[in-house]
DNA sequence: CATGAATGAGTGTTCATTCAT
DNA sequence: GATGAATGAACACTCATTCAT
């Protein structure tokens, strides 16, 4: 008879989660205090770590959902049946995270996790997961593409989806030093690398770098 | 009659900044305590905070350090004649750097400013600029391509250049977190980013998105 | 549900303050470490800094403690009916608190605060109320004499009580340079200068000014 | 064939005691720095050590300075054959010194060794001198003139110079907590002191306690 | 179960003093 | 004699974590 179902325990662990990201994201893992994170949760001490073991634990716990959260829109888009309109939705998706504040807030933890990641082998793997399964699908939807001869069979689908990744991350950092650079060019470069693929579209080839 | 000369002391501030770097490399800023600074450096915390008032004041130096760094691999380059094999220059610069111990333990500390950057106002102002004097310096060199008809007149230099350092950016952090990944594929997608737009090179433009 | 009621959270404040004090009377104000007053409240460094912000803090309090216990001892007296039995009552109750090893170590602190006065505001404050209040209170007394015809009406209370309080600090400071100096003279000294006041004593007059 | 001669060796001294003493009043003893101290004074670190061991032996010799220079103003006004005018003379000249922005300098830091006093045996010692000196010469004078006839003789010569003493200290404690405060008042209470004494000068001694 | 007072090791930093030049 | 770079113990204070209530 456990007086706190599952349920309500994971609504909690999210609330403290949710209540870290905020916190993480305006002040940094480090300057954020548990102190800061227990009082947006509006919990207390014991609480928190009825949840959590440690502030490390919570830090892997927003590492792990940032990739669950990656994997759910990449699964989506993967459900499509054309493999070249899959991957244009993928880039749309994730750019267009970058336009909503919470997206920001999230990436904004997202890239505390990237540095983490150098120091904390729990958080690598997380991060690294972050990489190699996207990458493994969006390799996939080209490999896919190219059997389907909807795209150029010339290029390693492995390295043109890291090539992606990499972009997209280099983004990322770019939109969140100055939040004020546009976004329509980053999905254009994103679209760009896609088209230059494509086989019938010479025209647009030229712009194909972007 | 000082006995310690300019050149003395920038030497000292280098020591110490190098201490520092390694320091920031193997456990991060935050977890780099200023003791393992102090004794990395062999020197005394009263010596170490004549050449820098605090922990931050480093950190901000080291930011500034790898942005003039940057510019210098740049400068070179630039001198080149031929914009096109300036660029060309410039990328293997950039990834070669990968290739080296320093190199990796100097971008590990730089992906820590990347993060820091979101934080820290001054430690922002250097890396943004480290986006935007790079990202000018390239963009330059694609115009003056462009002018000399070495390549397609289609594609905004700008664009491409923010362009070219994302995917930088992004293949820094790929390779700092699985340092088993080979670095020509990055070379190469540079490369085609490149190829893809010099005249005359119809064949390679299938590739060319990278 | 706060396990730590108001009255005991006044009570650990008072502890604190206290082993502050006996801290501070033992070393002084700038010779006393944190470490020192933690240590003899038998509390942790946490613990402490719940309760005061800073050291800078804990001095501030008791200033202000001070002052609010020497207000206390003159309200007692200022009850009394007869404003020339109050102002002798006051002078025997301050004068009295220098017989006692809690008076004098109490003393030994204050003294601190008005050397702390000349370079900490916060401070300077309280010990500026110290003597405007009493003064105030005294003058009203001496007054209230003057208006009943106890005493003669060609002083100015103002300056009078000034000076009393003047008498008091300055043989503050020299019982505790010298606590073998015995107590009997500074008594007389103070009931003197009342003493010169009183209507009908000519013949003390001559031993008025003390 | 000293290099620095006895007379020059004295010179960097008092120039030493001199940037102290403004530090010191400035900040306090223990806020201000030997850096402070140092570069006020113009000279280098080991210039100034040479000339004093230590901070503490320079707060000493400037709680010895300002015990002599007391000493000094006593000295003279005691070379007057009146004794009553020769204690009219001390008090004014006391007085005085705090209309001077130098004297109130100088007191502020007098406080200071007040305080030091009660930790510091050194000066202790010093300032024990500084009342029991003063306290002895003015006494003297006071029996001087009780044996002249000049003044009543009812009154305790030694009894009557602390109170002096203590009036004067704290005078100086009100002025400099509130340097507003007029010298005035000061001046006529320690007058009126004098001359309830004074033999056939019935009138002003209602005015006595100021 | 929840609480929040208490813990105490550890942090960045200061500063009186020394001594090689 | 003079210098000022270097020293390093000590300081005020923080904060992740625990556990009695």
């Amino acid at each position: 008879m456990p007086r706190m179902t599952a349920v309500r325990r994971a609504e909690r662990r999210a609330e403290i989660l949710e209540a870290a990201e905020s916190c993480f994201a305006r002040l940094g893992f480090h300057r954020a205090t548990m102190r800061d994170v227990i009082a947006e949760a509006g919990l207390s001490a014991g609480c928190v770590y009825k949840h959590f073991q440690s502030k490390h634990e919570i830090i892997a716990a927003i590492a792990a959902d940032r990739h669950a959260s990656e994997m759910n829109l990449l699964s989506e888009a993967e459900a499509a049946r054309d493999p070249v309109a899959a991957l244009r939705l993928i880039s749309r998706h994730f750019i267009e995270q970058l336009a909503t504040r919470a997206g920001m807030k999230s990436r904004a933890v997202g890239v505390q996790t990237w540095a983490e990641a150098l120091h904390d082998e729990e958080v690598l793997r997380h991060v690294r997961k972050g990489v190699e399964q996207p990458l493994a699908k969006i390799a996939a939807l080209m490999a896919r593409a190219q059997k389907e001869e909807r795209v150029v069979t010339s290029v390693d689908p492995d390295a043109l989806a890291r090539a992606s990744i990499a972009l997209f991350h280099g983004f990322v950092l770019q939109k969140l030093w100055d939040p004020t650079v546009p976004l329509e060019p980053y999905l254009a470069a994103l679209d760009a690398l896609l088209a230059g693929l494509v086989v019938g579209k010479q025209k647009r080839r030229t712009n194909a770098a972007r």
